[in-house]
DNA sequence: CTGTTAGCGCGTTCAC
DNA sequence: GTGAACGCGCTAACAG
């Protein structure tokens, strides 16, 4: 049997369509014995209203845009998991897409949003980023665009970041104050600007005190740290403490300790997302990123930029961290 | 300045809307300079097709949505990867909505996929959910769909799974072939079917030898599973082999035998998606439950599904998993 | 209070 | 080869 819509309700009733879309959405004008009769067949038909045709004469689709590089074990998931509770509450679809560190496919990405009237964006921002000429398309369509962890520095959209330089500085003294001289910092890729952040705050951390010996590897992937952590902690076996700028190099780095045996004789410390950490024997220090609080306050803002009637200026949330 | 439609271009040229679809669909009908100059202004205006208008007139909304219970750490991510790697491809969305281990929450979902006009849904069942009467609609819709993982019997629908039992057995039967001869499983939430799937391969291999003595236990969560394995150590000081039913309880369970220092003593063995295990020290064997490819496999069939002019049979595959 | 009309943007008859 | 007209399902402006 097809789908019924309001002008099947109407034969029934011999009325209006229109009296019948009023009806149901409880306009004042209609009679209150209509409006009964009217849901009753509704009810009858199995009635539900066509989205798409709303969707084609309101122009909005009550969905949103999430692109992100991929879907990886850390952080991603938590923050999809916020960004999901948020919007379902409102009534808004979350849309996936994995730019998987391609610019030009995090740019089509950008595209298909647009072309698909989407209602808002939300962009972690490609290690192959290095402008935002992509997004001339979203400002045109007006389409409100809320960046958040991956960025780089722009005045045009919304931002919802942490203050990497700060947490990192954070974390390396904390290596300094447990009596390490020699430390290891561990890197995610290079290109990003959350990684030259975070190597700012471990450097500025080192250049307090002169008698620090520091040094610092880079890796994209968890095999990789994996790999230079061992080859560096062989070339200096004198490194006490190593900071971790991620979870997925975190992983890579305690991979290492464990095959060389060293668990308990190097301290670590790290920016994490505390899902998996607190489980990490012996306990080790972090601070905590929370991806799902960072979810939420990303959803938050892109539905007040929504809802705004007037051109919105953008902010720039740094989210505050806790120490665990 | 507002979004160009094909009325748009046809005042530019003078000529009908409809001249201006048939040029852009390249209909034979058209000439060949026409075409040209539909096209020439079509890009001159910036023109895109507005997917709403398409999307009312076809039923049909390119968009697929994928109904979990939550996006964890395992499993999850990497199957998302694998059913947005093919969808891409196809010209698909996927929407992501989360059922939080919810009933009410699935059957809502469902219902949203259904007066949205998905395309097609993905569909991993809650652990309270124990009937599929809830799906009735989307049968009425005629809206194909694919269940993954987490199942229950049934036949109305295709679904993508593993032979949990047969890889349960496997594992058991690694740890009493590794002379373990008091061995512990850790399973998952004990409502799931995949639960007790693989608890009835784990107690198949266990009753093929009598002298074997075995435990097992249930744990929704990485806490519960660490908690609940610490207590079990610890009232049977004798057990020397763990099997895992999933990423999951294995967090729980390595740190358990960290806490209690006895990873270098119990042979850990596990169902993993192969992400994180590998740096596991020490090394662990494992089954690989590859969610990227159940991903691959999921999306491709419900393709399948949707392609297909006449009404299909549901398959059941049973994918196979590799040892690691 | 309810009916009529028009239109969202597009594709598709059926004419000419 | 091109134009006119209609319809997808729904809502809003205008009547009465």
């Amino acid at each position: 049997m097809k789908r019924a819509t309001i002008k099947d309700i109407a034969k029934v009733l011999e009325v209006n369509t229109s009296t019948v879309s009023r009806a149901l959405n409880n306009h004042p004008d209609i009679s209150q014995p209509m409006k009964v009769k009217v849901q009753e067949v509704a009810k009858a038909l199995n009635y539900t209203p066509n989205l798409l045709a709303l969707n084609l004469k309101t122009n909005k689709t009550k969905t949103i845009g999430l692109i992100v590089s991929s879907v990886g074990k850390f952080f991603v998931p938590s923050f999809i998991n916020g960004v999901g509770s948020v919007l379902e509450s409102h009534g808004y679809k979350l849309v996936i897409l994995a730019s998987d560190e391609s610019f030009d496919k995090e740019a089509d990405h950008v595209r298909l949003c647009c072309n698909s009237q989407m209602d808002g964006i939300i962009l972690s921002l490609t290690n192959q980023t290095i402008g935002i000429d992509h997004l001339d398309l979203v400002i045109e369509n007006a389409i409100p665009l809320v960046i958040f962890d991956k960025t780089i520095k722009q005045n045009k959209f919304s931002s919802i970041t942490i203050n990497d330089a700060q947490y990192a500085e954070m974390c390396t003294e904390f290596l300094l104050n447990n009596n390490c001289t020699n430390i290891l910092g561990v890197f995610g890729n290079p290109n990003m600007t959350i990684t030259k952040e975070r190597l700012i705050g471990f450097n500025k951390a080192v250049e307090k005190n002169t008698s620090i010996n520091a040094h610092s590897i880079f890796a994209s992937d968890i095999e990789e740290a994996l790999q230079k952590t061992i080859i560096k902690l062989n070339e200096d076996a004198s490194i006490t403490g190593i900071y971790c700028m991620s979870d997925e190099v975190l992983t890579g780095a305690t991979a290492a300790l464990h095959q060389l045996n060293k668990l308990n004789d190097i301290k670590l410390v790290c920016i994490s997302d505390g899902v998996l950490t607190p489980y990490h024997v012996p306990a080790i220090n972090y601070v905590q990123h929370d991806g799902f609080a960072m979810g939420v306050a990303t959803a938050n803002q892109l539905i007040i930029e929504i809802n705004s009637k007037e051109k919105i200026t953008p902010i720039a949330l740094k989210m505050e961290c806790g120490w665990v």
